[in-house]
RNA sequence: UGGGAGGUCGUCUAACGGUAGGACGGCGGACUCUGGAUCCGCUGGUGGAGGUUCGAGUCCUCCCCUCCCAGCCA
């Protein structure tokens, strides 16, 4: 690349890495590496009432679990730290704007107080205008405003710092993602806050500072950001600072309530933490955030980080939010784990641990066993990691209650013909019988008795496991322990054969 | 309310102005046992009304719907 392409991710820490900001965090990385770029992680955390403990943490760690990496953060600082607005902040970075821009009188001191704005909100939306700040000074010289601001500071006020907006002026951007747009100024709202009364910097202003200190070449973020480009547009030109290109994605929106992604959707597993836990793999994260709201040229559906990054187009980025949609993502994780289920299989075993099942030690030796069991057991079906638990559960570690329509299949009278022949049979049969030996000895019984279906599989399932369903039958019994399995076959006809 | 951005099967999406295609889901069948496995099949869509055009998801006009911003949140 001939220019020098720089974008960020800027998340603030009020919270785990959720889907959507996950999304906004791979397209950022993709744009980077596709195009030899850097990749800066900035941490927005001018809210201090919000941020949480180790919400930096844990998005960085997430980020990294997905696959993800980058050249500049707070752990990893390059030539334009800090990567924390709280310490850029400190360091006066803001200040210095801030006062530049009150000194050329594009921004000023704001004495009101909450109680006043509120009250000014709701008398214009009772006179059905859009909320809007007043400007309070109008018509004041310079000198005439210093004197009000120190009438207000002797009543012991803090001020805030709003940007003079300039009213007459039209902003406009040609977005990498949805094209043309533009908006006057007199649509954000009247003079808006820059610098709030504890000193903190507010979002629009402090993503500007930042995004020019940091050289960022290209903005790209959520489409809830398109209605705040003006104002930061005003920035950029209140301090004579080239604009970086825009570029507004859509967004992940709920599937239920089609709004964006809430803290407060609980209905919906949203952080990617909670989808690690479940044991999806972050391949298949990633392969499905990648396929929301962008699509390839072919129509293959699996690709890797790696794939996506060569694959990258900023052009093929849709326009319209997508619903998210769980069902698509088991799938895609699905065919992850399928692809390499050997690369999975501790992971699995792991999670049998976890449930208690067996214990680490067991777990250890037997490991061969029990991949054969998560094998026959259905792992081509699940949709995570930990859903194998329940699948092997039973019989392999639990025997089921016996149900009354169990009861009838066995005490059938066909039922009681095939648990007879199936008991001598099963006994005389080596430990190291095959599926097929099984097989051919069911079928054996099949000819003999001329019972077939259910009738024959059924009290068979039963004698053996205590289910009528589950899986492939004779691979099953080569993985059960035969003196058990005998254990079971005569405790079954006690209680309900003799 | 003002401004902004969007609307293709239930969901994610594809389609130089030229047969609306794929995937997930759902439904059905097969597998002389079950099924979350496998195979096969089916279902279902261009928000609405006009217009331009030989031909419109795509261009034009009007309407409708959804979302975003309008915070001393980001």
């Amino acid at each position: 690349m001939t220019e020098d392409i720089r974008v960020r991710y800027a998340p603030s820490p009020t919270g785990h890495l959720h889907i959507g900001n996950a999304r906004t965090a791979i397209f950022n990385w993709l744009f980077a590496r596709h195009y030899n770029g850097t990749f800066v992680i900035r941490i927005e955390d001018t809210d201090s009432a919000r941020n949480i403990a180790d919400g930096e943490k844990s998005q960085l760690e997430n980020l990294a679990w997905l696959g993800l990496d980058w050249d500049e953060s707070p752990d990893k600082p390059g030539v334009y730290g800090p990567y924390r607005q709280s310490e850029r902040n400190e360091q006066g970075i803001y200040q210095e704007f801030i006062d530049a821009l009150l000194a050329s009188g594009q921004a000023y001191k704001s004495y009101k107080t909450s109680g006043q704005l509120a009250s000014e909100r709701e008398a214009q939306q009772a006179a059905k205008q859009a909320p809007h700040y007043v400007y309070e000074y109008e018509g004041l010289t310079n000198e005439e405003r210093e004197a009000k601001y120190a009438e207000f500071e002797a009543q012991g006020l803090k001020p805030v710092v709003r940007f003079r907006v300039p009213e007459e002026q039209v902003y406009a951007w040609d977005d990498i993602v949805k094209g043309h747009i533009e908006i006057g100024a007199k649509e954000v709202g009247g003079d808006w806050v820059i610098q709030k009364a504890d000193g903190m910097p507010t979002y629009n202003f402090a993503v500007v500072v930042d995004d020019h200190l940091m050289k960022i070449s290209h903005v790209l973020r959520g489409d809830d950001h398109v209605s705040n480009t003006p104002k930061q547009i005003m920035i950029y030109e209140a301090l004579g600072w080239d604009v970086p290109k825009f570029g507004h994605m859509a967004l992940i929106i709920n599937g239920e309530t089609g709004k964006k992604l809430s803290k407060r959707d609980e209905n919906l597993l949203q952080f990617v933490e909670q989808y690690k836990e479940l044991g999806y793999q972050p391949q298949a994260m990633v392969n499905f955030i990648g396929l929301l709201g962008w699509s390839p040229k072919g129509e293959d559906e699996i690709f890797s980080l790696s794939e996506f990054k060569e694959m990258f187009d900023e052009k093929r980025l849709s326009k319209a939010n997508a619903k998210f949609d769980q069902k698509k993502l088991e799938w895609v994780n699905n065919q992850w784990m399928r692809r390499d289920t050997d690369a999975v299989m501790p992971q699995l075993i792991q999670e049998l641990v976890n449930a208690h099942l067996i214990s680490a030690d067991d777990a250890a030796d037997k490991k061969k066993w029990l991949s054969e069991v998560i094998k026959v057991a259905g792992v081509d079906g699940i949709s995570y990691t930990r859903q194998i638990v329940e699948l092997v559960r039973k019989p392999f570690f639990e025997l089921g209650d016996i149900t009354d329509e169990m009861v009838e299949y066995l005490t059938s009278e066909d039922g009681r013909k095939v648990a007879a022949a199936w008991e001598s049979t099963y006994e005389s049969l080596p430990t190291d019988a095959t599926p097929a030996d099984y097989m051919s000895t069911i079928r054996a019984i099949q000819n003999d008795l001329e019972i077939k279906g259910r009738n024959l599989w059924n009290p068979i399932r039963i004698m053996t496991t205590h289910e009528v369903q589950g899986p492939n039958l004779p691979e099953m019994l080569t993985l059960l322990d035969k003196n058990t399995v005998l254990k079971t076959m005569r405790d079954v006809k006690e209680k309900y054969l003799a």
